[in-house]
DNA sequence: CTGAAAGCGCTAACAT
DNA sequence: ATGTTAGCGCTTTCAG
């Protein structure tokens, strides 16, 4: 089966290939009558226009290029469903890739991005430095980042992390825990530092001790790491009174080793985690978590993102409050 | 910043742009020392090239299209990451859509796909009537189903269903159960055929009596309508011996219905859901489940995809076995 | 309202 | 071992 050309069609409509291609793009210079002709015609040789043709001619693809550092993460996967789902109301396909934390695959998928033409990008860097040598890459396409690992001369939309394990904290406070340990995340991402910043805060506050238990830069595997960690305190025999995990999947470790030594949340310690996965909400789970409101600043970013491309919008800045959506793991002291 | 072009290159290296493509593609035809000199040039001025304009003039895009129903799905984004990573090993990009079980979705996105010259397609159909509506469009693309709702005339991967079915009935009859129901799945789906048929023959075999509740064709929300269900079994205080669940998030959901009733699982009841997916190893979880070797079926097929593109091979079929995963959800009667 | 011609960035014969 | 030429399928001036 040839593949069929515009041409092909033109030639069964009887018109020229112009012709066709303004009926395509919806040209109100054609006659109705004409169109309809060409509609028919592409109809009965099932024509599927080349995108990568058209974009060649016309230096636009519709497509926005997204950047992850791994879509079966389930925050990335609920935040890049938001993103498609915004993008596609502003008729933006979305080509989609992981880094897999790995920085060098990070610029790899930019290259990759950029050799298929995309009108503008959508990253969540692996590293606030990462931003710097993604510039050298970018030029001056249009490009928003997400999360807080930007560097800072670029748009980017990221959500209160201070503000979100300080109210996390607040909250622990409150219902009268004095032990409360920090647990999970890599030294270096600044996503980290900010929830850190929050949860001294609250500590401070309190008159209490933090208590940090964070993975040096060098650690591969983070949950493993925070698992062993959590299965260490437990052993200790010294159970703290609550823990903020760095993240949902952090909080599943640290439940995962308590569970080996017969404890469980809440009855033994209270426990709060961050990003609101799906996961969070599980019957026997039921997991009290910090939202990071993916939804929202995922369609916030494409917004941003399409207001540059199709308007050349100058850097913006956006920061979401976060939202502590309470569950059953945690009680009163 | 104007986009480089291979001619840019061409003119500082001082070699035609013939030699420049063929330096890319590292033709054996050119020295090493011209080469060397080109891809100085490529450094020098960030060359990408235009992968769009290569598929234009070569007639191949080294890209393949996936399509599935939803990969917010971990059944689905599980399966995703081994496509793609298998996909990667023979050099070929994936294009992913997901049709969010719309059959018309389904269309698009191989529209989608064909207008940006994918070499081959992996799909994941809605129902088995769709492939033939899709063998319109796709006219000699290769093309590889992968589950059981596929047509006749078709490369497929899938798993055996009625095997998974009929081991997990066996598995909870050996446990001394006795009536067992089966809950979940939407009527029309092959899938779900196979999967009662094991779960039937099994319960044959043993003497018992099949309790079926599958959804009827019409239900859009399938897992609430699921929880309904499971919710007034309970509610109806007869309580059975066990579930099988059509899936694990099915599983999930009879599980908070369960919850609601101050009923747990293996304690009350026991449970065994399909997909394996990662939410089954969570702590406090630990659902018995059919692994449908996503990660061996997905890498499948890609290679018989691959095969197909590169050698041509004919239609291909592939039936592999599921593998019972047992964690705690069960127990003996 | 419609068409002819040029060209987007690249590769593939066909020279040399 | 390297260059020339001619498109790939589409859009876009520029002319009618």
């Amino acid at each position: 089966m040839k593949r069929v050309t515009i041409r092909d069609v033109a030639a069964l409509a009887g018109v020229s290939s112009t012709t066709v291609s303004r009926t395509l793009n919806d040209s109100p210079a054609i006659s109705e009558a004409t169109k309809e002709k060409v509609r028919a015609a592409c109809e009965a040789l099932n024509y599927v226009p080349d995108i990568a043709a058209r974009g060649l001619s016309s230096h636009t693809t519709n497509m926005i290029g997204v950047i992850v550092p791994d879509v079966s993460n389930p925050y990335f996967s609920a935040l890049c469903a938001s993103i498609e789902e915004c993008a596609a109301e502003n008729s933006y396909q979305v080509l989609l890739t992981n880094t897999l934390h790995n920085p060098d695959l990070e610029m790899e998928a930019i290259d990759w991005m950029l050799s298929q033409q995309v009108d503008g990008m959508i990253i969540s860097a692996y590293s606030p430095q990462s931003q710097e040598r993604d510039t050298a890459l970018l030029g001056d396409l249009p490009c928003v980042y997400h999360g807080s690992n930007h560097g800072s001369s670029c748009s980017y939309v990221e959500v209160d992390n201070d503000l979100g394990a300080f109210e996390a904290s607040q909250y622990l406070c409150r219902l009268g825990h004095r032990q409360i340990v920090f647990l999970g995340g890599r030294t270096g991402s600044r996503t980290l530092e900010q929830r850190l910043a929050g949860y001294r805060r609250s500590m401070l506050m309190n008159g209490l001790t933090p208590y940090e238990f964070v993975a040096p830069e060098s650690v591969q595997k983070l949950r493993s790491w925070c698992y062993e960690q959590a299965e260490e305190l437990f052993r200790g025999g010294c159970i703290p009174d609550a823990v903020i995990a760095y993240s949902d999947a952090i909080a599943m470790q640290v439940l995962a080793a308590a569970e080996k030594h017969g404890l469980r949340a809440p009855e033994d310690f209270s426990i709060v985690g961050f990003d609101d996965i799906s996961i969070s909400m599980l019957p026997q789970i039921h997991l009290t978590s910090v939202s990071q409101q993916k939804s929202r600043t995922g369609r916030m970013a494409v917004e941003r993102l399409v207001a540059q491309i199709k308007d050349g919008t100058g850097q913006t800045a956006d920061i979401v409050q976060p939202e502590l959506m309470i569950r059953s793991s945690c009680r009163k002291k």
